[in-house]
DNA sequence: ACAAGTACTTACAATTTTGTTACTATTCTA
DNA sequence: TAGAATAGTAACAAAATTGTAAGTACTTGT
């Protein structure tokens, strides 16, 4: 981390990504949760391979745990912590962010279908 | 956009990656800038390919502004919109949760150091 | 006349992120 | 006894992101 970083570039460095921001998102409103539990319920189907890395990223920040039951067949719990549960501060307002930005972009795209299908009617 | 996404990746679409954030950031505190200035104030080196892409996807997404003056040599600012404006909600927020993790982590490491250090002086 | 600054763009290269496939040992269920 | 489920990992491949170098047309200052 340089000296340098703003606030910003260091909660990016942690939540940014693909799936990180939805794995602690789903964490923070769920019980502890399994490996394969996890990985079934995230929507847009995520590889093992990739949950793996993205859960040890988070584990290594101190946000999420690991619970080993140490049993075979395995089990393996993923709780957030104490500390996982402030970035709720920050994922909350995205969140509503985020809806209401897709409010807005499905308005203006549905508005350049519609200024598109004139323009076909007008020269098509 | 898939119907089933989450306002959080949503948002982090729009938010994430190494640069947009920091832009967002700058121009929500400071007066409309123009292309080299920001290019000058980013801390981090930006290159001019990379930050004209990001400006024009945080353009796209209505964030901001691109005020050309149509003048030679050019000059063009970038200027955050009403719109852009409400992203200070969560920006501000993950500033401060950022700016706090640096504190945990820097401590973290210093940890780390003494005990490495301890342990050195004990075996080595 | 020459360098420096303006706001970029184009072609290309490196790096990072994300994904696919196949595999592990063991137990439970049909 | 075959198949599914458990929580992963290793080797590899593709895709996305980020970066570098050079160039544009024009003006201002030395």
């Amino acid at each position: 981390m340089k000296e340098t970083e703003t606030g910003i570039e260091i909660t990016l460095e942690i939540v940014c990504g693909k799936w990180k921001g939805l794995i602690l998102w789903k964490l923070l409103h769920e019980k502890p949760m399994r490996f394969n539990q996890l990985r079934r319920e995230i929507d847009g189907e995520i590889s093992s391979r990739i949950l793996s890395r993205e859960l040890r990223k988070l584990t290594d920040d101190g946000l999420i745990e690991r619970i080993d039951y140490e049993m075979v067949p395995p089990k393996v719990e993923y709780r957030i912590t104490p500390y996982g549960k402030t970035t709720a501060s920050f994922l909350t307002i995205m969140n509503e962010w985020g809806l209401e930005h897709k409010r807005m972009s499905t308005s203006k795209k549905e508005m350049a279908r519609l200024i598109n299908k004139q323009t076909q009617d007008e020269f098509g």
